[in-house]
RNA sequence: CGCGGGGUAGAGCAGCUGGUAGCUCGUCGGGCUCAUAACCCGGAGGUCGUUGGUUCAAAUCCUUCCCCCGCAA
């Protein structure tokens, strides 16, 4: 089976490996292109990119996929089969009816839920205990294509979203390879999508940093690590911005105003969420420096409790 | 050369309008105590990231390079 491979970043990459070490033919990779990037804003290819020059794959970067020689180009490379994974870009209908058993994705939610760009952030960011990954046709209208096959995975109560976007991309990668066999064998099944149960998300951005004390713990926790390792969540503490990395529960009771801090120790910082119930901040940054424990920072950062 | 912050005792910081380094925690020893992560006394521990320079004298001024971090994605 010809597989054309489009995807761009570590998400993607994870797919492209799985499916180069189970032997596809893959005819072509379609990456983003080049983009400054980085500390120093040099160029710099996308993990994509770099895994398929390392297997000798031709890679193609086109900046406009509506582009006529763009279809041209893919019917060339006459691939089976278009496997998107990531790929950040809109593909036409023209594009998606090249291959004779059409594309699939990879995506990392339980379809219908968590639709969108970033589902694995908001299946942890809403507190959920189990998300997943499915394989589904592209179809015209984002992420609602029939699904193939799907697999679900525990939240870990403390696992950042970085975490689980690891385990999800090693499951889906496999999660394709059957997918793409069973295709090949006619064995595939194809279950169109509960539609009125579908839901959205939307991107991650910078705004949704600062932490919104009156919540519940479990809220703030999650929203903690939800936000790991992009954007990251941010609390004034001590008059300081910081950036939250992690936290815990913790049993002690205040009458003070969520946001206020209770207490600050060896433990880490213990913040006032809603209802009077808290929460320990154990690790954060500061401007300028790295990550560290809440203790650390309080040795050369002494604490005013009011 | 995209912009900016930072590299000082084991840890986190101060000192940086130049004169051989200070704070908190930790650590070691002693004391107090039924006891202690509490308190008191004392000690050890730093070639101040690296190179060269200015100077009577540099952690402090200028220079080279390395490393860390944020913005930007």
């Amino acid at each position: 089976m010809r597989v054309v491979f489009m995807g761009t970043p570590d998400f993607a990459d994870a797919s492209l490996k799985e499916l180069i070490k189970e032997q596809f033919q893959i005819a072509g990779v379609f990456t983003q292109p080049d983009r400054m990037r980085g500390r120093g804003m040099a160029l710099s290819f996308s993990p994509v990119k770099v895994t398929a020059l390392d297997a000798g794959i031709p890679v193609f970067q086109p900046e406009n996929m509506r582009d006529a020689q763009v279809a041209d180009l893919l019917r060339s490379l006459a691939p089976d089969i278009l496997v998107v994974v990531a790929y950040g870009k809109i593909l036409p209908d023209s594009i998606l009816e090249i291959p004779r058993f059409g594309a699939v994705n990879v995506h990392g939610s339980l379809l219908p839920q968590y639709r969108g760009s970033a589902p694995i952030q908001w299946a942890v960011l809403n507190g959920d205990r189990v998300t997943g990954v499915s394989t589904m046709y592209l179809s015209h209208e984002m992420d609602a294509g029939d699904v193939i096959y799907s697999e679900a995975t525990e939240i870990g109560e403390y696992e950042t979203s970085g975490e689980l976007f690891d385990r999800l991309m090693d499951m889906g990668a496999k999660l394709l390879v059957r997918t793409l066999h069973d295709i090949e064998s006619g064995t595939a099944p194809r279950h169109p999508q509960d539609h009125t149960q579908a839901s959205y998300t939307k991107k991650l951005d910078k705004s949704m940093s600062p932490i919104c004390w009156d919540q519940s713990p479990r809220s703030i926790l999650k929203w903690i690590y939800g936000l790991q390792p992009w954007p990251v969540a941010t609390a004034e503490i001590g008059g300081v911005n910081c950036r939250v990395f992690s936290a815990a529960y913790s049993d002690m009771k205040t009458d003070k105003a969520p946001g206020s801090v209770v207490d600050a120790g060896e433990a880490g910082i213990l913040v006032a969420c809603a209802d009077g119930q808290t929460l320990m901040i154990k690790e954060l940054q500061v401007p300028g420096k790295r990550r560290m424990a809440a203790a650390d920072y309080l040795r050369g950062h002494p604490l005013q409790l009011t």
